[in-house]
DNA sequence: CACAGACTTGCATAAATATGAAAACCTATC
DNA sequence: GATAGGTTTTCATATTTATGCAAGTCTGTG
């Protein structure tokens, strides 16, 4: 039920302007889906949706611009500057970083060493990780998920 | 004043997590700014300043995402103009272009940014382009070789 | 100076959103 | 089917944000 009446939710705010959570409330439920305001507020903070002050019309939230905030290790602090997604297919991990920041990304991991890390190859602003198995990848994912989301 | 006001909000908004206008107003009145949260709310307004509804966080707003219309049709051409062929391994393609025009390709592969496309890596004339599934990947490969043969 | 017109701000309050705590609901285990 | 542990939802309400309207401010004009 969750995972559907989010999925609408995405859907009704793509398609229209929607500025409050009882109107979203009221479209749910034209679609036959019935919530409370309460559950739309925490749908909404899920789905990292944002609200626009201009018009106060919510919106899918645009990639965030890393904070400069240092602690921890060298792959860490790297993630923190410049991965700005990742991306998993079974025991390969696809990283999304700024521009230019690939190269000094996959050389921290490299170094890092990580023995479920079998390899990397970077160009410009992607890294393709290729790690020994699916279930170490979906680890990593969420390790760098942390990391990337502060 | 309110010109003043503004660039201050921004400076805040920039440098830390601020959850709420009235956290704004006292942060304004340590730097000697006063003003009420009927006005902050006016100023966030006019700023197009964004709450992020995961953390409740206010940021300065991204720049919209062209529309998909246009990248796929640039990607088309840039496929025209630069493809020489494509081969697919599992959910793995591997593009060769002229030389050089790997990175232009790719660019406008992931401008395009198509759902299954996970993510891509470019050399100077091969590009390795993930998929989610295998199948999304015997498609794209069908659709680039149409569009290469004109 | 007195006044008009356009902006900006504060006040009071309406509207919208978030959240603690309890209830309802799931799922697996004995 | 009873119980424990987890997740999701609601209710009630606190917190946060927006806004109509009146007052204050600024600028140019006669």
């Amino acid at each position: 039920m969750k995972t559907y009446r989010q999925s609408a939710i995405l859907d009704l705010v793509s398609r229209q302007v929607v500025r409050s959570q009882n109107t979203l409330r009221r479209q749910l439920a034209a679609r036959g889906i019935t919530a409370t305001q309460a559950t739309i507020s925490r749908d909404i903070k899920e789905l990292g949706l944002v609200k626009r002050a201009a018009d106060g019309a919510y919106q899918k939230a645009q990639i965030e611009t890393p904070s400069p905030t240092v602690t921890g290790d060298r792959v860490r602090r790297a993630v923190v500057a410049s991965l700005c997604r990742a991306d998993r297919v079974q025991q390969l991990l696809v990283l999304k970083t700024d521009p230019g920041q690939a190269q000094p990304l996959a050389f921290a991991l490299d170094q890092a060493a990580w023995p479920e890390v079998v390899g990397t190859v970077a160009g410009d602003d992607t890294i393709l990780v290729v790690m020994r198995t699916a279930q170490s990848a979906r680890i990593l994912e969420r390790r760098l998920g942390r990391w990337a989301q502060g």
